[in-house]
DNA sequence: TCAGCGCAAGACATCGTTCTCAAGCTCGTA
DNA sequence: TACGAGCTTGAGAACGATGTCTTGCGCTGA
C-alpha cells in the first residue's frame, strides 16, 4: 500500500474521547434506555468525531450472529442465470434483506466439492439462516442443517414434508396454477390439448401437470405431454416435433413463457394463427409474455413475493419464531393468446 | 425449535477432551510445527470425537479477516442476469474463490439506499476485499474504499486511472478485440460495414468501436454505427431498421453474440444469406455462438479467466501484495459466419 | 556438576464488541 | 440521620479463536 491506511477506530477510543467506559459507550450508541440523554449526546458526538463504525467481526462474536443468510442453490451458476425463475426470486430475497442489516450469500451446491464447502460453512456457523432455493428430499445438506439447528427455509414442496416440524417452507401452488391454465382452455372450448413442459424430474412440472389433468382429463392424452427445457428454443423444437406428428390439437399449455414464445413462433411458421386456430397459455408471467405477438395469456407465479416471504420467514426464525409453511397463490393473467 | 439443538463444541472442549491447553489444541489443529506428532494426533482425535469445527465468528475476530470478498455490482439484479457478460465473469470469480476458503458476496449498488448500505458494510470491515465489476470514475464508493484501505480490484479500465497506485485493475483489451473483428472483415474483402453495438455509454463499446475504426476507416461510416441493447431482440430490431434504410452493406460487426443472433435472423428473413451475401462477426463467444446457423465467428473475451484473475489478485492483495494491472487478451474464434 | 540450549506445552493477552453484575449517586421518606 | 428506591455508570466477564511470552523438561558439553 502506498496509501497510508489509518487503522479503524474502536469503541475504546470513542469511550476515551467521550470520557466514559466502553460499556457506557456501547449502550449509548445502541440507544439503551438506561443511559442519560446527555451522555448519549456526548458519546454520539465523540463517535462522529473519530468516525467510529462498529466492527463487524467483533460485533458478530459478541451478539452471536454473522448477519449473513445463505441462499443455497443446487443449479450451477450458468443455469441459475438462464432460468428466469431464479432471477425474480433472488431479487425478491435481496430486496427484502436490503431492508434489514442482513446480507445474502449465494452458495452453490451442484458439485460434491461445493457441497462439502457448504457443509463446512454451515458447521462453522458462518450463516444465521439458510434459504434453500431448490431443496430435494434426501439432501445431505438438509440433514446437516437439521442437526445443527440452523434456521432454514425451503422453497418448494418436499414430498411427504420430511422436515416440516424443523424447517419452514414457502412455495407457489403449482397444481393450482395448472388448474387455472387448464380451466381457461376449457372455458374457451378447447378440447385437444398439448402440453410442452419443463424437465420431467422437476417437481413444479409434476404438480402443474396434475393440475392440468384434473381439469382436462382425456382432453390431454399422455401422448401429448412433452418434457423439454425451459427456453425459447426448446419450445420451438418441441412444437416442430408435434407438428411433424400431424395430430389434431387446438390448445398448447406451456411450462414457461419462453417455451410459449418458441411454440408461437413455430406455429406461425407453420401457418397457424394464435389464438384463432390454436390457443396458447404460458407460465411465469415473465417480461417476455407481454412482448409476444399476440401477448401471452399466462399463469403468474408470485416469485418476487415468494422471495420476500422466504427472507422474512428466515429473519423471523433467527429471532426464534417457529417453522411455518406458507403457500403463495397463482393468478391467471389474461392477454390475447387464448 | 422442537428439535433439541446441541450447542456447537468449542476449542476449549476439544482441549479438555485431549487433556491439553487451548493454545496447544489450536496449534495442533492448525498444524503448527511446534507441536509433537503424538500430541497432534491426540488433539485431532479429540476434535473428531466431539465433532469440532472452528467457529467462523471467533476465528474472524482473532485473525482479523472475515474471509468474505464483496463483488460490487452497479447494475440491478435483473440486468445482471440478462447481461451474459456477468454470468461468465461471476462464475469465474466464484470458481476461483471456491478453491480458497473465501466466500463471494454480491453487493448491489444501483440505488442510493444500496450504496449507503454498501458503504456501511465497508466501514464495518465486513469484507477482506472488494471486486468492483463495473467501476466508474468519481464513484463515492471507490473513494471510501481508498480511504479505508480495503484491497480492491477494478474490472474495467478507468479513464485516466485515477487510483492506479491504490487499486488493482483487470480488463480485457476491447480495442484489440475490435481490431481482430475488423481485420477479419477486411481480409474477407468486406468494404461496407455496419456496426450494431451495445449502449453508447458503455466503455467497452467505445473501445471496440475505436478498434473497428482504426482498421476500417471509411469502410465503417458514422451513419452505419447503431447503438442498442445487448440482446437478441435488440439485434433483430436494429437490423430491420438498417434494412429499411436500403443502404448497401456486406458485413455486420456486432457488440454481442446475442445481437449477432438477432441480426442473422433478420437477415435471413430478408432473404439474405450469411455468409454468402453478408458477413457477421459477434462478440463474447457466448454459448449461443455455436448454436447460430451458421455458427458465429466471434471475438472471445476471456471473461471466466478475467474472473479468475480478479479473484486471485484480490486474494494476493489481502496477503499484502501491491496493486497490479492485468490486461487479458482477446481472441478471434473463426467459425462460419464470415 | 551445572550453565546453556532446544523442544513441547501452558499461561495469559488479544481481537472489538456486548452483557452481567455491582456500585455510586441523588433523592425522598421514615 | 439513615435507608431504600431509582437512575447512571463502571469493572470485568463473556464470545471463540489465535498469538506472545514463559516455563518445564531433558539433553549436551565444559
Amino acid at each position: 500500500m502506498t496509501q497510508p491506511v489509518r487503522t479503524a477506530p474502536t469503541l475504546a477510543e470513542v469511550a476515551a474521547a467521550a470520557g466514559v467506559s466502553r460499556s457506557t459507550a456501547s449502550r449509548a450508541l445502541n440507544d439503551s434506555p438506561r443511559i442519560s440523554e446527555e451522555t448519549k449526546k456526548r458519546v454520539r458526538a465523540a463517535a462522529k468525531e473519530v468516525n467510529f463504525v462498529p466492527n463487524a467481526r467483533g460485533r458478530a462474536l459478541a451478539v452471536g450472529r454473522t448477519e449473513i443468510i445463505a441462499v443455497l442453490v443446487t443449479e450451477p451458476l450458468s443455469e441459475l442465470f438462464s432460468d428466469p425463475t431464479y432471477s425474480e426470486f433472488l431479487s425478491g430475497i435481496t430486496e427484502e434483506l436490503s431492508e434489514s442489516s442482513y446480507l445474502p450469500v449465494i452458495l452453490q451446491a451442484s458439485s460434491t466439492h461445493e457441497r462439502n464447502r457448504a457443509r463446512e460453512h454451515f458447521e462453522r456457523r458462518s450463516f444465521d439462516a439458510v434459504i434453500d432455493v431448490s431443496p430435494y428430499k434426501g439432501s445431505e445438506l438438509l440433514e446437516v442443517l437439521r442437526e445443527l439447528g440452523v434456521p432454514t427455509v425451503l422453497c418448494g414442496q418436499l414430498e411427504g414434508h420430511p422436515y416440516r416440524d424443523v424447517f419452514s417452507t414457502v412455495y407457489s401452488d403449482d397444481e393450482e396454477g395448472g388448474h387455472f391454465a387448464a380451466l381457461a382452455m376449457k372455458e374457451r372450448g378447447r378440447k385437444d390439448i398439448v402440453a410442452v413442459l419443463g424437465p420431467q424430474d422437476n417437481p413444479a412440472v409434476v404438480d402443474r401437470l396434475r393440475g392440468y389433468r384434473a381439469v382436462l382429463g382425456e382432453d390431454l392424452p399422455d401422448a401429448n405431454v412433452i418434457y423439454t427445457g425451459w427456453n425459447n428454443g426448446d419450445g420451438y423444437q418441441a412444437m416442430h416435433q408435434i407438428l411433424a406428428r400431424e395430430i389434431a390439437f387446438d390448445g398448447v399449455l406451456c411450462g414457461s413463457d419462453h417455451i410459449a414464445a418458441g411454440v408461437i413462433t413455430a406455429l406461425n411458421e407453420a401457418g397457424l394463427s394464435v389464438p384463432a386456430d390454436i390457443s396458447v397459455v404460458g407460465f411465469d408471467d415473465h417480461e417476455i409474455a407481454t412482448r409476444c405477438v399476440p401477448a401471452l395469456t399466462t399463469v403468474r407465479q408470485p416469485l418476487r413475493e415468494e422471495g420476500h416471504m422466504a427472507a422474512n420467514i428466515a429473519l423471523d426464525m433467527i429471532k426464534g419464531a417457529e417453522p411455518t409453511t406458507s403457500v403463495m397463490h397463482m393468478q391467471l393473467i389474461q392477454r390475447d393468446s387464448l
